[in-house]
DNA sequence: GTCAAAGTGGCACGATGTGCCATCTAGTCC
DNA sequence: GGACTAGATGGCACATCGTGCCACTTTGAC
């Protein structure tokens, strides 16, 4: 665990969880083209320019929202010590959704509001995406770390699967209707299973 | 076949890609950021103000390059009558690319560096998501004309597994040193066998 | 209490993206 | 061939975006 932040330290990340989090709430009311930086600034109560000190377009501002499961999976893929990898991903898929799942039902609610509205607008979809690029892009450095002499290709498409299984289950998730007939954490594991079955050689 | 385009609509035509091609070369020596639009404007002997009416923004402006290819295998798909679909899929993907690489070799390497660009630039990264994911999209309506009774997540599971096997496939060929030793058209298609392998009920 | 470091706000400025209108060209009808 | 309409283009104005710069305030250490 990391030593008690300063309170500089802990009032930046205030600040910027206060602008995340006005953003999303605009951003699931208004399009994004209708959202100025300047409402976002003062909803979060800071000035247009320290706004863009903590993100560089307003789109952006939902970032951490969108990126707090992420860092969850990926510590615990880093940490698992199971022998082969796809049990290891798939091990740290379950156990880091469940828990997820098992926090606050509020957060979990506005956490579907947020993506539902990622779906429609185009900018939030690109943020989206980005942020998943990213998820693959570092399980790519994880995998390689784990297996050193495995084929590069090989491991951008075991990381590709597993970055869709979580991707392609959240985004059914946020269009069903309501709470889905399927278990989220269960589809995720599921389709992990079925994409990375076929790889050979990890 | 369409019936021969008006003049009209062959300068329209002309003009979208005299801009993308300006775009494309500009792009290949700066990065986005350093790269006006009135600067892809004149060097493509366009107005700023008709360059707004092509494109959204400057970045959208490679675009039309980075789908040529979509266009083919989604026809492919739509005509195909194997029976299976992972069998029509993976055709498609094999006739398509191969085509695409009997073209001039030029051609090909101007894509080739238009990729790499757009693997080190953010914003051009986020045209490159963007068109994958509506490759995909396209490919998730194409699957389920087929089969109108399948499962839908098990729907946007494949389209996933098809859309990022190419994806990955070219990442990779764009970054491999030089003439990669094992071809590109191969390598997608074993990529999708691979991921699409424990897709059932399809 | 003093002081360096860091966060914040205001201002200016180039760049972005769009609405509006004037101009010119393509295609049609007589 | 000549006139007319639709549509493409260019120029201008304007709101917004994103950043560099400087002054002010607060934090945390000595």
């Amino acid at each position: 665990m990391a030593a008690a932040p300063s309170l500089t330290e802990r009032r930046k990340q205030a600040t910027l969880l206060e602008i995340a989090e006005a953003a999303a709430e605009l951003f699931a009311e208004h399009d994004t083209k209708d959202v100025t930086v300047e409402a976002i600034a003062s909803a979060a109560g800071v000035s247009i320019r320290t706004f863009y000190r903590y993100f560089q377009t307003k789109e952006e501002a939902v970032t951490p929202l969108l990126t707090v499961g992420a860092r969850g999976w990926q510590t615990a893929i880093a940490e698992s010590n199971a022998g082969d990898l796809r049990g290891a991903i798939g091990e740290a898929i379950t156990t880091t959704l469940a828990t997820a799942g098992d926090e606050d039902r509020e957060a979990l609610e506005r956490t579907r509001g947020l993506l539902r509205a990622t779906m429609k607008d185009q900018r939030l979809a690109a943020v989206w995406r980005r942020v998943n690029g990213e998820s693959e892009q570092r399980l790519c450095e994880l995998i390689a770390d784990r297996k050193p002499d495995a084929d590069p290709f090989a491991v951008r498409l075991l990381a590709a699967a597993a970055t869709d299984a979580i991707r392609v289950t959240f985004e059914h998730w946020a269009g069903a209707d309501e709470a889905s007939a399927v278990d989220p954490v269960t589809r995720a594991a599921a389709a992990f299973d079925q994409l990375s079955a076929g790889i050979d050689g990890l």
